[in-house]
DNA sequence: ACCTCCTATGAGTAATTGCCCATGAGCAAA
DNA sequence: TTTGCTCATGGGCAATTACTCATAGGAGGT
């Protein structure tokens, strides 16, 4: 994942060739003979400008159906926003679409005048919207991690986003020097009460606008994959009631957080209230079904980026 | 022009096509198949979007930048090429970036596998971009120099050219035997009629590609600096609205030669013809501003190497 | 100095896309 | 109803693009 930068002109050329095949409308065959390179080499830089995401696509088109779609779901739960993307059935991504979604909505608060505070959360849907974000300069914003930057294992949590997000944006960011899971509650408490804990929770909690990821629980689920939960653990959780999580915050098919010893270790802020701020849930797919749904009757979140199968489902129940 | 807006939900379907084609990275066919249309239609669908412009391609890149002024100069001016380098506020050179630039242009030409006629003007920015070179073995082409070596006080003109490309490129190439002034239009005659010189002429007029810098009038000028003006010579000809120079060949605001004394002495080959030959100029800084547009304009040259300060600039008058 | 491994490159080929044309449906005017 | 026009459609085909494979060049290790 580490990218090579043993040869910086390349991603230069990339984007060269890149920005002539898209936005320039050339042939492949015309780049190539333009930069005096073979086509194939011209096809090659083209690829690897969009695998290195040099080349952001966005459609800027409300489509009907998703608007009307959008209309009915803000209603029915009382969200203070809603985005419905197209579904494509033919694929099983989690995160395609939407995290595109997502990045024009991070991009639209990003580029407010006034001074906000963007919490983000953790997770792979979290970690695609970033990823498609464009350099921005916002040095009058700050941005907050609500999760941990440290796995079980004592390595970094590649899907705590804020890092990426540093790459992207120019802002002051605050990670959360914390593991995701501690032991107990009183190691929490003992951490939590460190003057740097302590300040970037305070600055969490004044959150204006805060994007999540929303993970199901199961043994395929974020929290069994990524290691922070054994199987038992899991199936004991399911056992309870537990359906989904938001940054690492369990809670059962009512969207109430779970009042077990798993959530007394979670080390990360709370969730920034949903009464004077904006909290973006962002997820799709089957799997997360009631995940979603639950987060949603429990005001874990008040605003939800998804796409139109989801939607239809959520209005069916 | 106007668009037709009879079936609404036509944009509707090319913003979904479009999504899916360009988010999703579907195919056409399966595009199709899923909206259950034509792979036909999906591709009008797909262009359709592109056209309404609902498909947004962004190159998140510092290149990104210069490829569009690029692209704007080309068509304002009708330009071959345009290169265009990011500037370096905090530098005063006159040759950094665009020296590389320009060389890896050269090199671009060079590699040609058909033989080309390269010819070379003078300057601190060509010389600057031959020092760039790497070793080239090039038989097949042939390298003229537009310009005398020889300078009014006998020695060899250090900024011509030809010299450090033909330590870097093993081809054959072509010095101007002749000094950059003469004393008279009767000497010029009499030199460019003999048999070498006249030969060497002629090669330079079949050029395919010509680099050439883009020298400022003025008492800090080159044409001053190294000796080839005298300081009252140089005012008198700024008096008669000369900006700028080429190989010598000293041109006004409108980039047309001064049929004045001066011209009448200048030994240089011809700019090769602009309508059959690629004339590169390499130039940037705001003191070359007038000579550089006044070039542009009158269509010294027909391509262009400069950074993005002076490309804003272009644009703007 | 030699060897090995890795990566970039170019050719060939399969897949995909863009374009032109003939056709026919829809619609307005006669 | 007929006529004439426009425009979407789908077939066919040429152009363009993506992928696979074998090879060459170069860095790094022995």
């Amino acid at each position: 994942m580490a990218k090579r930068t043993d040869t910086p002109g390349r991603l230069d050329d990339a984007a060269r060739a890149g920005w002539l095949y898209y936005v320039a409308g050339r042939t492949q065959d015309e780049i190539a003979s333009t930069m005096g390179i073979s086509r194939q080499s011209a096809q090659r830089l083209v690829s690897l400008a969009v695998a290195e995401k040099l080349i952001k696509v966005r459609l800027d088109h409300p489509i009907a159906a998703c608007l009307e779609l959008g209309n009915q779901l803000r209603k029915k739960f009382d969200l203070r926003s809603v985005e419905i993307v197209p579904s494509d059935p033919g694929s099983s991504s989690t995160t395609i679409g939407i995290a595109e979604a997502a990045a024009a909505e991070i991009e639209r608060w990003l580029k407010r005048p006034e001074p906000i505070v963007l919490a983000v959360g953790t997770g792979r849907t979290l970690k695609a919207a970033v990823d498609q974000l464009p350099q921005l300069e916002c040095p009058e914003h700050r941005i907050v991690s609500l999760t941990g930057n440290i796995t079980p294992d004592g390595s970094a949590a590649y899907y705590n986003v804020i890092f990426s997000m540093a790459d992207a944006v120019k802002a002051r960011h605050f990670p959360m020097p914390l593991p995701v899971l501690v032991t107990s509650a009183e190691e929490r408490e003992m951490l939590h009460s460190q003057q740097l804990v302590r300040s970037t929770l305070e600055i969490s909690s004044q959150s204006d606008v805060t994007f999540v990821g929303i993970g199901e629980l199961g043994i395929d689920g974020p929290l069994c994959v990524d290691g922070f939960l054994e199987k038992d653990e899991m199936m004991e959780l399911m056992r309870n009631g537990a359906v989904g999580e938001i940054c690492g915050w369990i809670f059962d098919g009512d969207g109430k957080l779970l009042d077990n010893p798993i959530n007394e270790r979670v080390a990360s802020a709370p969730i920034p209230p949903r009464d004077s701020s904006t909290v973006i849930g962002i997820a799709k797919g089957k799997r997360k079904f009631k995940a979603i749904r639950a987060a949603i009757v429990g005001r874990q979140i008040n605003a939800l980026i998804t796409d139109e199968a989801t939607a239809e489902f959520l209005l069916t129940v």
